[in-house]
DNA sequence: GTCTATAGTCGGATAGAC
DNA sequence: GTCTATCCGACTATAGAC
């Protein structure tokens, strides 16, 4: 799927005001705008703005895919059935700690945005965006989990279990308002960033570690 | 401040909707409709449509307020200076057991989708929702949080793993879509909760306990 | 492919009857 | 206090010039 420059443009133009303001609340003209273009060129490339909206849901799936894959290699190891347990914990940690670092990121806000509003009015694009972004991440989190619990946890109990970690990591993205009020931080740079991750690595390995002791106990 | 019959009809039904699509992207007559009344009641009432939504921020606030207040009971003897770390340890782990209980409730599903609003993308209605919603809780487990960690801690640290622990519990909120494919479940009825609650119980459980022995170390 | 012009609908605010 | 009627601007979509 090759964009032409002008689709490109339009494509992050509207990410952008669909994640600040929603679906219903942008309107073709603002967006035009601010890709400097012409609202018509939004009927004419993606048959109007329900499929300039599917483009970015689209667009944001593969994205995410790309920001996943270094860390979905670097943990491949550790999932497969002869590895153990540390191998496992070693590997979620890393896992949560680098997600920590993609979600931390600017520019994450943006698409992070839009995917919320997804979360909690799901539309068509969610299927795109969870099958495209969210899906493979989750997975390799159960595989995980599982080698470090064993087969004692009923699998809909690993996926809560995975979707806990995640949280502590969204939490930061999704209340983003209140983490600036409740820390005084005037934004989220680097020094902001390590606190979060080294935190985010202390809870995730105390609370494997418990799972793994409550498993052989 | 006493709310007329219609006041409230409105409030109720602004909620529902500005939660669900926005406050830009919701219609006044179609709140008017919502709630049985004219359009014009919302100018009469709230001098317009951004009185009602700060009227909506207004009413969260002080429903949120209502449910803490319980848990902020139950805990506060535990956050006294002259308690344990045990005491203090209970005292997380029946806030955040608590906090899920409420967090579940299929009836916070509107108030939660106005305020992730709001968090990502602040107006004057988010103070209203900060101070009169979530201060309180995010305070009570600072103070928690400081029996256990002692003086060791720089307070945005303290902050930090504060919301990082609210956080596993808000996921399951924001991010319901995502639970919801995740696990198979269709709903998140009374045993599904019951699964959640035991997992934030156990992760919270050996998240306090690792801060306490890292601090003792 | 890119533009302008226009059609038809719906938005919030408000004046004035009752 | 509650209603109707109306203003004016913004919305999406589309037809047609170039």
């Amino acid at each position: 799927m090759q964009l032409s420059a002008i689709e490109a443009r339009l494509i992050e133009a509207a990410i952008e005001l669909f994640g600040r303001d929603g679906m219903d609340a942008v309107g073709t003209r603002a967006i035009a705008d601010a890709a400097g273009a012409q609202m018509s060129a939004i009927t004419y490339h993606f048959g109007g703005k329900e499929g300039l909206y599917l483009a970015c849901a689209r667009h944001i799936a593969a994205e995410m895919r790309e920001r996943w894959a270094p860390l979905l290699e670097r943990t491949s190891a550790a999932s497969a059935a002869d590895s153990g347990a540390a191998e496992a914990r070693a590997a979620i940690v890393a896992m949560l700690s680098g997600f920590a670092a993609i979600m931390m990121k600017d520019d994450t806000a943006r698409t992070a945005r839009f995917i919320v509003r997804e979360q909690m009015n799901p539309s068509p694009a969610f299927k795109i965006l969870f099958e495209g972004a969210m899906q493979p991440g989750l997975q390799r989190m159960d595989e995980l989990l599982q080698r470090i619990a064993g087969r004692r946890l009923p699998p809909d109990q690993l996926r809560v279990r995975a979707l806990a970690l995640l949280g502590q990591v969204l939490a930061f993205r999704f209340a983003r308002a209140t983490l600036l009020r409740a820390t005084g931080w005037e934004s989220v740079g680097e020094a902001e960033t390590r606190i979060i991750q080294g935190i985010i690595v202390a809870h995730t390995h105390a609370i494997v570690s418990e799972l793994e002791q409550g498993v052989h106990s």
